[in-house]
This record gives structure tokens, C-alpha cells and sequence, in this order.
DNA sequence: ACCTGAACACCGTTCAAGT
DNA sequence: ACCTGAACACCGTTCAAGT
């Protein structure tokens, strides 16, 4: 019941969150490149207003991901505190990471939505201050900023994906991470 | 002329050939994604003789980089007499990835390429090569096996396509490859 | 103001019919 | 042996008609 839903209609508001909860669910059965349609007849609602809530594909993932995003913005920000500013950089892109594999598939679509969701933005900057005080701290090396780290840590959600081995996946997450410390 | 094509009618062999020659164009211009129909069409062919000629998308695929990954695996062999074991892997290394990135959206379907095509197996061999020389000079981690350089440069090549900057694609991958020295 | 679903354009894949 | 393309099942997206 939010000032920003009052002039919106009861049963909008409805099907809204509908939406939600259905994508929520067909993404994480199908992947991100699940069928739309799929999802609206999950939420009980005809093609249209699917649409007509989330105009693209993408405004439909990044809504479906907005809670988990702001509770990576919300860790960084604690992270600030940690003792060793290098390892709270590390423990953060950790998640950041693991959260680029929530839904199947989405490393691949998760660059471009970067650009242009505002919710990224906060990622970003919240992501920015980890890397910067880890710099300033001697303990990453100074010559990139976090949309490299960004870029990079985009490259290992997306390879990491589909890899069985897990032992596999941990060695290539530490061989990034390394990368990142001073010389 | 060759010996495996004694057996095959004429019109298959040049149907094969025009599909070969069509997928690289179209491969080319739409990127791996690209519609099967349009390359028959291009080829003058019907869809079916597609399928026949080529049961997925993938073996099209390889097919059509069939040349380019065998220049690789020959660059790899003539780098094993190289004077630094340790450049000669990172310059290898950088066209392997430029590879991945010969048609747009090539590295998202490389991987799982990448264990089923008898070609891959030359081309991994060949990396091992490099890599092995390399970590026996002491000029690259030993802690690490090809597959797992392999799995990272997918995330690089992956990770690095619809970047702009070429300043920071450029960090990116120097990122990468200084992850591969010793500490 | 919002919802619906038919309509359209596209795609991948198969397979009966042809030569 | 090989080729063809109609047929089928699916998908994304729009928009006229409804409430």
C-alpha cells in the first residue's frame, strides 16, 4: 500500500506480483531465456499485460532480481568494515558472482542490463568503494577500477556456469581472485 | 577430389561446400545465432539438405571454423620452439581467445562444443603443450591444468566481446594472462 | 486504465514425397 | 542416395476489441 501504488488499480497491482512470482519461478526452472508466454499464463494473465507491466525481457529479470541485488549493495556496505579491506573485496565478489548464477543463462544477458538498470548502479558503486579502499589499503593492485572487475567477474559467473566439477570451479574463481592482488 | 569423397554423389559434395560457405557468411553477419534457413536459402539449398548435411547447429559450426582451429593448433606447435615458454603461452593464449570471438555470440555456444568435437581435442593438446612447457621453466602456476585456462578464456573471450573500449578490453585480458605467472 | 487473446512474423525440426 | 518443402510446434510482439 505504498504512496507509489496509490493511484495504480487494485487488480494491476495484483497481476503485478503475479508477474513477479511466476518469472521468479519459470526463470529459476528454465533459465533466463525462458518462455514469456509460459510465464504469463503461470501468473494467470493473458500476454498483454505481461507487456504492458514489463515492456522487455530484461526490465522483467532486473524486477525479479531487485531484492537480491539490494541485499548485495547492503553487504558490501558492512563489508566496508571488515578488517582486511583485500579480503572483504574478495568475500563480496564472491557473491556478486554467485548471484550471476541465479537463473541459468543469465551471465549471458546480465552485461548489457548492467548499462541500464538503476539498480546496477548502486552494484556498482557499492562494488567501487570495496575495490577502492582495497586499493587504497595496498592490497589490489591500482591499475583498474571495478568496471574491469566487473567485466571479469562477468567472463567467470558465465564460464563458471556450466562447469561439473566443482573442485574445477573453485580453482578458476581463486585464479581471478589472485589476479586481483598486488604484485 | 579427395578419398573420403569417392562415394558421395557430386551434387551432395557441392551442396556441402555452398553450405559451408554460406554459414561463414551469415555466421559472419548475424553471428552464431543466426538463422539455419537463411544459410540454406544463401545456399541455395532446401532445409533439409541442411540437416542432412548437418544434424545441429553445432556441427555446422565447427565445420565452418574447421580451418581456423587447425591454423591454431599449428601456431601452438611452431610456439613450443619459442625462446620464453611463458610468452609463448600468453601470446597463444590471446589468439585462442580472439578466436572465440570470430563470429559475435561464438563464445556462448563454444563450451559445450569444446568436449564433443574431435577437432577441440587437437587444439586442447596443443594448449596443454604450451601450458606444460611454460610451468616446467617456472614461468607460469602449477597449480593449474589446461582446462582450466580453457574455462577462463571462454569467460574472457565471453566477457570481453561487446566491450567498446578497447583500453579496457586490452586490461581485461592483461588481467588474465598476468593471473597465469608465478607468485 | 487496464486486460485479453487473436494475429502476424519468425524460427527449429521432421518426414513423406519426389528424383 | 539424396533433395525438397510442406507441416508442425513453438516463440516474441503488437494491437484492436473489450471491461
Amino acid at each position: 500500500m505504498s504512496e507509489l501504488h496509490r493511484a495504480t488499480r487494485a487488480d494491476a497491482r495484483r497481476n503485478h506480483e503475479q508477474l513477479l512470482a511466476a518469472a521468479n519461478q519459470v526463470f529459476t526452472e528454465h533459465g533466463a531465456d525462458a518462455s514469456l508466454g509460459q510465464i504469463a499464463k503461470r501468473a494467470g494473465v493473458g500476454i498483454g499485460t505481461l507487456y504492458r507491466h514489463f515492456p522487455t525481457r530484461d526490465s522483467l529479470l532486473v524486477a525479479t532480481l531487485q531484492g537480491s541485488l539490494l541485499a548485495l549493495v547492503d553487504y558490501a556496505r558492512a563489508l566496508l568494515d571488515a578488517k582486511s579491506p583485500g579480503e572483504a573485496l574478495k568475500v563480496w565478489l564472491k557473491a556478486y558472482i554467485k548471484h550471476a548464477t541465479t537463473y541459468r543463462g543469465l551471465a549471458v544477458c546480465l552485461p548489457p542490463l548492467t548499462n541500464s538498470a538503476s539498480i546496477c548502479e548502486l552494484v556498482k558503486n557499492a562494488g567501487t568503494a570495496l575495490l577502492e579502499r582495497a586499493q587504497a589499503a595496498g592490497e589490489a593492485r591500482a591499475d583498474i577500477d571495478f568496471d574491469d572487475v566487473a567485466v571479469m567477474s562477468a567472463g567467470v559467473a558465465f564460464a563458471t556456469q556450466e562447469v561439473k566439477e566443482a573442485a574445477r570451479r573453485k580453482r578458476v574463481l581463486a585464479l581471478f581472485l589472485d589476479s586481483l592482488d598486488l604484485r
